[in-house]
DNA sequence: TATTCATCGGACAATAAGGTCTGATTATCC
DNA sequence: GGATAATCAGACCTTATTGTCCGATGAATA
């Protein structure tokens, strides 16, 4: 199945969303993100030190140790994420990989799928991350409450 | 970089619209799609006879043979095409990979994502495959001048 | 019927993404 | 300072996609 998103970039904005809706101040040890958000732990480690490495997250070792939101680097949306995580040129190039495929040379889809492309990036680029965070609170219940009976079936 | 289409959809795509664009009933040997698009040839090799086994593509072995468009099938659109290439529910599922997102339970970019895969599936559905197959023709003019520019650069 | 030349079809190599494991490092607490 | 417990960092395994190779098969022509 075929997703637009690759899961790096997908458990990046996950655990970025997550640590921000998170209290002030509460460092949230890797574990813990990973388990509540269904995530493989040691990959997520991978994840989370290229988010602590562009300072969108910051990390404590030892025995208080855990991830927190850096704040301090201001609005913070999607797209930057993908482009850390992904790449550049995130979804650029032709949809059907038609070879010298450009705006002066359009192949037949080439218009429209650049304006399906401007949708997407309206997405990661219209709000910043904190407010998907205020959003994801009741999500977070759901999920938690989902794993309970999920655990209670086994 | 991220695609939105495997490799095998988008060399599968863009041959049924190439071998639309061709004169009625005058075949086309794989190797000759392979050079005008680009596309390493056993590998289109596969993905014909995929297109084969699904009858929307024709083969003739032999000293005159080749392939062209089966015409007989019927309107076809490019959701067909990815469907049997890449499978079914094609991206489907919650866009960063929440676990239990669903219409009932959104996470925060569940709704704006839902009309932007909508915009995506427009593309794929509108228009029939003859339609893209009659705008291709100006574009194929263009790669076979940018590739003979390519070979006396070589 | 023999030759030629195309597709057909299976095996396999190369690459990238996803995921796992283990030891090093560092901060805290006693 | 020593024990503990967390992140850090690199090696490595698994899987799927992409791409290559080569012999088998079948149609056309002579």
């Amino acid at each position: 199945m075929i997703h637009i998103l690759s899961k790096s970039s997908q458990y990046a904005i996950q655990a970025v969303m997550f640590l921000g809706a998170q209290p002030k101040n509460h460092p949230v040890f890797q574990r813990d993100i990973a388990e509540a958000l269904d995530i493989p732990n040691h990959f997520l480690g991978k994840v989370l030190q290229i988010l602590v490495k562009h300072d969108l997250v910051i990390s404590h070792k030892g025995i208080n140790g855990g991830f927190i939101r850096n704040d301090s680097t201001g609005k913070i949306n999607i797209e930057q994420i993908v482009k850390i995580i992904d790449g550049d040129n995130y979804l650029e190039g032709c949809m059907v990989g038609f070879p010298h495929c450009s705006d002066e040379h359009p192949c037949p889809i080439h218009d429209d799928w650049v304006k399906a492309r401007e949708k997407i990036m309206d997405i990661f680029q219209q709000k910043d991350i904190n407010q998907f965070s205020e959003e994801l609170q009741s999500k977070l219940d759901i999920i938690a409450e989902k794993s309970k009976q999920k655990e209670n079936a086994e």
